[in-house]
DNA sequence: CGCATCATTGAAGCCCTTCAAGACTTGTGG
DNA sequence: CCACAAGTCTTGAAGGGCTTCAATGATGCG
């Protein structure tokens, strides 16, 4: 709720400049009819919802920092847990084009959010329509981040599924700037994202700590020898999702 | 490679009407420009890709006629299924955006084809920056029909798999306008796209013609109570991930 | 007719789930 | 500062769903 001014906004509108950037779109002063639009702050607390399911926000929501995740509750009470988000995502971008019923956004740690209202993305397209094909590669990328996801559940065993995702996380969090070997998941969540039982997965936890894989010093997971974690997972780094590797993209209408 | 000419290209263009219409382009005169573009067809038979992984082709394929799927080979040899196209979709607009490397789009019955250049794209996006949005559209769906397909995997047991897949080809069919019972889908293919052996799925296959679900007569996949196949899948239309339900979209920035 | 692909069946066994209970951690209020 | 509650982590035992292997029967195609 506390609306925070001045430096802050600055780091704001660099995170999106830098992610837009990364998507290909490069309209520098363009970007000054967004930049307005992320000043109104938000903090959500960890287990709470960022985006309810079934709300119709008049905005959408920019992650600014902390991690959240995008899932689903069944009738059953089960969670599954599709995406997981970190600063610089946007956090509803489809519920500007294709209402989804059921979804919803959670904060898996302190999260601080940015808001851009709807007007003001109409309007940016409006004047900018490279900026529709960007968002239209934010929703290809989110895809290719699920398919990456089936295909861990579908084809991998236990304790590759984990190790995976694991080594997801970690290359995630350094493309941001964030070096720490901890993971912020509980196991819960993590069973929730694999498709596993929470009993199982600390079944494999335990276990990628004998291997050395994982630190056995603190109850979080904690990566201890990531390298090991990568072949234990058959990780291939070139399956990264994360936009941050396309920066060589351009958008296509700008150029011819 | 057979050219057709003439009353057959009427009809691969109103099914491109359709489809934008569907997504809330309604530019009437516009599609003119995409008109020529999807007059080159091709055919391809079952089995064959229609979009190899790796290529780089300069053109959209749209499905005209048949059954597709979006795949990926992995190192074992394991084939993952992750969509289903049936006419009218677009097979490959994905790689206009971001190449995906292991990306295959296979044939699963006969095949027609129609490709859109993309310099036709690009023209066509410059000229009617809605389109994009509409594209925005698509990614956003086939995220959603991913996800869907994640769900499956990660949640159910293997006879609500096979009968929610089925129960969502039913309907993805008969909003084409096809009411045959059979799912041209093998077994294999079947079990490629839940996740499960191929034997397994043939034992869930023959539980569901005892118990009424498929039809015994052949051998292909026919369902003989769709009634009780819903109820059995515990399917629920309203997760319909098919676009022609969301026809009344409209696109935003034209609006205001 | 022979070959390739798909469907079917059986047996053995492992991976993972479920249930149940206890230990540890954290935060909250008295 | 302690007690308590809530949530997470941990451990064991029992069982079932699915896989793997292997072999045989059907079907269709050149």
């Amino acid at each position: 709720m506390g609306n925070v001014a001045g430096a802050a906004d600055a780091g704001a509108l660099s995170l999106l400049r830098r992610k837009l950037a990364s998507l290909g779109f490069h309209g520098e002063y363009e970007l000054r009819c967004l930049q307005d639009g992320v000043a109104p702050r938000r903090s959500v607390l960890p287990g709470k919802d960022i985006v309810g399911a079934g709300d119709g926000p008049a905005h959408v929501t920019v992650l600014l920092t902390g991690v959240a995740c995008l899932y689903q509750t069944l009738e059953s009470g089960e969670r599954q847990i599709y995406a997981f988000y970190y600063a610089g995502d946007f956090c509803d971008l489809h519920a500007y084009v294709a209402p989804e019923r059921d979804l919803a956004v959670g904060a898996l740690t302190d999260c601080t959010l940015g808001c851009i209202p709807y007007k003001d993305l109409d309007q940016a397209i409006k004047r900018h329509p490279e900026l529709a094909i960007a968002w239209w590669r934010v929703a290809m990328l989110e895809a290719r981040g699920i398919r990456e996801r089936l295909l861990n559940v579908s084809r991998r065993s236990a304790l590759e599924r984990v190790a995976h995702l694991l080594c997801e996380q970690l290359h995630r969090r350094k493309a941001i700037g964030i070096d720490s070997q901890v993971i912020p998941l509980t196991q819960i969540e993590l069973a929730d994202a694999v498709g596993l039982s929470a009993v199982h997965v600390n079944r494999i936890v335990q276990e990628l700590r004998n291997l050395g894989a994982l630190s056995r010093k603190c109850r979080a997971i904690e990566v201890a020898n990531p390298q090991l974690l990568q072949e234990l997972a058959g990780f291939d780094a070139k399956y990264l999702t994360a936009p941050e590797m396309l920066a060589q993209w351009e958008v296509k209408t700008s150029s011819e």
